[in-house]
RNA sequence: GGAGAGGUGGGUGAGUGGCUGAAACCAACAGUUUGCUAAACUGUCGUAGGGGGUAACUCUUACCGGGGGUUCGAAUCCCCCCCUCUCCGCCA
């Protein structure tokens, strides 16, 4: 979430940039102002009180020990009424920040100034393309036909034994999903991520931490008598590792990388174009997650996206590269690239990769900070970005590399697969 | 799940009602000494909020797992919750 005294400071560059998000946010922010002025007097009335009870409190203290116990027992009323006062102010002050708190969990983040003014996907700026459409034969199939011809993904069995939207991987359907997550790991560790294995599950806190809760609270499957929460996302345990820590300004940046499977319910969002792998609610992604000195994140996010690039490169996979704008963007970030990966016989891009620089507003919420120069803790600013998807990189995979005997397997991932066609 | 023990600053660990935001030691950082390293010595060394000052700085409040309570006063007493450890049970 955004920062108070940021806010504060910078309410017109503020209502401004939240603009690009189509909305006046004006009454808002300007509420939390308030409430702002509202909190520091009431902060500093309740701590004069405050230090007047712990006067008092001394000072009888002295006169029991010197024996003048009736002196004691007369200030003894004073510090009663001074608590009164006391308890009223902080009543006062617990109501101001929790309607503070309200609010600020609505205030989105606020845009970075190249992000493109527009309402829907269709505003979104493409801002690199490699590849080229791949040229098919008139039999070509899209890939729910070729999984199910060349046995590699049921999606039956996985209704049977779930519901919907969880796929079971078969034969050499499972082994391209271990080969692509090798694969992807070895090359986000050669860029110098460190690899971790987070829990599947996440506590409420972590859900804040990394803005998923309150906002996303209908997508994420909750354990209810654990109350706990599947992750939708590695980047919600990798970031929150760093939850309420302190890094020396030499531990930045951190670098890290998993791989997860991720649970999104994805309630409501079911339509005509989500079939086969288009959208599940069970995937498998590896992430990268970077906690940065502010001064470098956009600097880091280029590369983060150069290495994604590369990624899609080195598979062979058509893509493109969008800037996502403001009315598109996701609520915890300032500025998104996404990839989509180009789907050779359902002729349409689709997004495998997300990658975004967060400034501080997770920091913030995840209270993250690091010792600058000076000796005084900062923010950090944190990134992540999906590095990849695997279930639309399979679909496109698949689709771009038919034939009409098979499927081809990209060169790079032949050492992880084992085989380098896929046929009957 | 049952029984017991315990949760204090980056770490170890003192502290059972006021003199403790917290001893001591270690680590860390800065400096002195030193041919270099080591050692020794000196100093600094929690976080957040509020007030005052251009600032250096200064005053103040809160925080000893979390939340309530008792008391003029709580790290210290009471209650609830969470977590950790040991033993037992169960189990991949």
């Amino acid at each position: 979430m955004l920062q108070v005294p940021f806010i504060r400071e910078n309410r017109d560059q503020v209502i401004q940039g939240l603009a690009k998000r189509n909305k006046d946010f004006t009454t808002q922010i300007d509420a939390i102002i308030a409430l702002d002025e509202t909190r520091r007097k009431t902060q500093n009335d309740l701590d004069n009180l405050l230090a007047e009870v712990n006067k008092l409190s001394k000072e009888i203290g002295e006169m029991m020990k010197s024996g003048r116990k009736d002196d004691a027992e007369k200030i003894k009323p004073q510090v009663a009424s001074l608590k009164e006062q006391i308890k009223t102010l902080e009543t006062t002050l617990a109501e101001t920040e929790e309607a503070q708190k309200q609010l600020l969990y609505q205030i989105p983040n606020v845009p970075n100034e190249i992000v493109p003014v527009g309402k829907t996907a269709d505003e979104n700026v493409e801002v690199y393309r490699w590849g080229s459409v791949p040229t098919l034969g008139d039999n070509k199939k899209p890939h729910w036909e070729l999984i199910e011809e060349y046995d590699l993904i049921d999606f039956e069995l996985g209704t049977k034994i779930t519901g919907a939207g969880f796929p079971v991987y078969k034969g050499k359907g499972a082994r391209l999903q271990r080969a692509l997550i090798n694969f992807f790991l070895d090359e986000a560790t050669a860029a110098g991520y460190r690899e971790f294995q987070p829990p599947l599950m996440v506590n409420e806190a972590s859900g804040y931490g990394t803005g998923q809760l309150p906002d996303k609270e209908g997508q994420m499957y909750h354990v209810g008598v654990d109350d706990l929460y599947l992750i939708p996302t590695a980047e919600v345990p990798l970031t929150n590792l760093y939850r309420d820590v302190i890094l020396k300004e030499s531990d930045l940046p951190v670098k890290m990388t998993g791989y997860t499977p991720c649970f999104r319910r994805e309630a409501g969002s079911w339509g005509a174009h989500v079939r086969g792998l288009n959208r599940l609610h069970q995937f498998d992604k590896v992430e990268i997650v970077q906690l940065v000195h502010p001064d470098q994140s956009y600097a880091i996010l280029e590369n983060m996206v150069e290495h994604v690039k590369q990624l899609l490169q080195k598979l062979g996979l058509h893509f493109r590269i969008i800037r996502l704008c403001g009315g598109d963007m996701g609520f915890t970030s300032s500025l998104t690239y996404d990839f989509e990966a180009w789907s050779g016989a359902q002729e349409r891009w689709l997004e495998v990769s997300s990658t975004s620089n967060f400034e501080t507003f997770q920091a913030n919420r995840l209270k993250c900070r690091f010792k600058n120069a000076d000796g005084k803790t900062q923010l950090v600013h944190t990134l992540n970005g999906s590095a990849l998807a695997l279930p639309r990189i399979v679909a496109s995979l698949l689709e771009n590399n038919q034939d009409a005997n098979g499927i081809k397997i990209p060169e790079a991932l032949v050492p992880y697969t084992g085989f380098d066609r896929i046929s009957k």
